[in-house]
DNA sequence: AAGGCGTGGCA
DNA sequence: TTGCCAAGCCT
């Protein structure tokens, strides 16, 4: 890098004076804290993650209590907030660390990237944040920084490109304030250096960017090669007694893993399979759910059955109407469920 | 080693 | 409306 500055030097005093300070989980190095927000983070945003943040925490203050919390409460707080895996991970992380650590984090990168749901990115953020570890984070917005600023091209998800900027991102890393260098790494990604149109004059390294020389803010990072995704469209049978409506557990892998969601199928398969007679089913309007890989059409299907509900199988639960929507059911659904809850017939 | 995995905001 | 992708990880 040109100029007598080094580039960390440079970032770190712009995130001193410009960087961000009052996030919900800033101002503290207790790694709990430090990895529940770095796991909700993960391909999340900040304003999406900070009410998840506060609701999670004051029901899991510490990673005891989340260890010895039932998953389906894990996942009921996640609900909405999408990649459920990670909260599959997080609690198996918890517990890991309750089992084999004591109950307290590793306290480097290398360990800590072991534990479930951590990779190393995250396992770097977390080192640098709690203990002060000179290590390196490698996040779309580290990407997009790097990509510019040097110039690099091809798209960065490519393994060549990644491991190149693996290798740039350790070896700009400062001998001291790891922390601020951390978070200005993050802060001028996602506050400065952003996807659509950068705020290059503001940003600490217009006068040697290459991006911004060469005028390609626009064409760098390169967008994933990326195919058309595919439609789907799936029949969700919506079974209700008038007052309950029945949800099933999905299995922990795939999509919406480990959620309570209406049983899919074709509607009379769906009801004799549990034994379920319907006094009456009618369609209900589709809902389209856009996803990163595929779009899909949901048909929910209203059916109603005789009141005696039986109590169902493991996995499978009768839950009041206008409870339903918050008992930790993907977005959807949720949608769903308020339609039929506001308006039953 | 690519592809699966959610949701919401923004252009 | 449509495309893009965000504090990535797992298999």
């Amino acid at each position: 890098m040109p100029k007598e500055q080094s580039f960390a030097q440079r970032l770190i005093a712009w995130q001193q004076v410009a960087g961000r300070h009052d996030l919900p989980w800033q101002g503290s190095r207790d790694p709990y804290r430090v990895w529940l927000s770095e796991i909700m983070l993960q391909q999340t945003q900040v304003t999406t993650v900070i009410p998840y943040y506060q609701r999670f925490l004051a029901s899991f203050p510490d990673v005891a209590v989340l260890a010895a919390a039932p998953i389906e409460r894990v996942v009921e707080h996640w609900a909405g907030l999408g990649y459920y895996a990670r909260a599959r991970n997080l609690h198996r992380c918890a517990q890991q660390i309750v089992a084999v650590h004591g109950g307290f984090f590793p306290k480097t990168a290398a360990e800590l990237a072991e534990l479930p749901g951590i990779g190393p990115s995250t396992a770097a953020a977390i080192a640098a944040f709690s203990f002060g570890e000179r290590a390196a984070i490698l996040d779309g917005n580290v990407k997009r920084v790097l990509c510019r600023v040097f110039g690099i091209s091809g798209f960065p998800g490519a393994t060549a490109i990644d491991r190149k900027l693996w290798q740039l991102a350790e070896a700009l890393l400062p001998e001291n304030g790891i922390e601020a260098y951390t978070q200005g790494l993050m802060d001028l990604g996602a506050t400065l250096c952003t996807r659509g149109t950068p705020h290059c004059p503001a940003c600490p390294f217009a006068d040697n960017c290459v991006a911004r020389r060469d005028g390609r803010q626009k064409e760098l990072p390169e967008p994933r090669p990326r195919a058309a995704i595919p439609e789907r469209t799936s029949t969700f049978v919506l079974i209700t007694d008038g007052t309950h409506l029945l949800l099933e557990r999905r299995p922990a892998s795939g999509i919406w893993g480990g959620l309570l969601v209406p049983p899919e199928g074709d509607p009379e398969t769906v009801l004799a399979a549990r034994g379920l007679t319907a006094v009456d089913c009618r369609k209900l309007p589709d809902l389209k759910h856009v996803f990163t890989h595929f779009r899909l059409t949901l048909q929910p299907v209203l059916c109603r059955v005789a009141p005696p509900t039986s109590v169902g199988e493991p996995g499978s639960e009768w839950l009041a109407l206008n409870k339903a929507a918050d008992a930790g059911v993907p977005t959807p659904i949720g949608k769903l469920i308020r339609l039929v809850a506001s308006a039953p017939d």
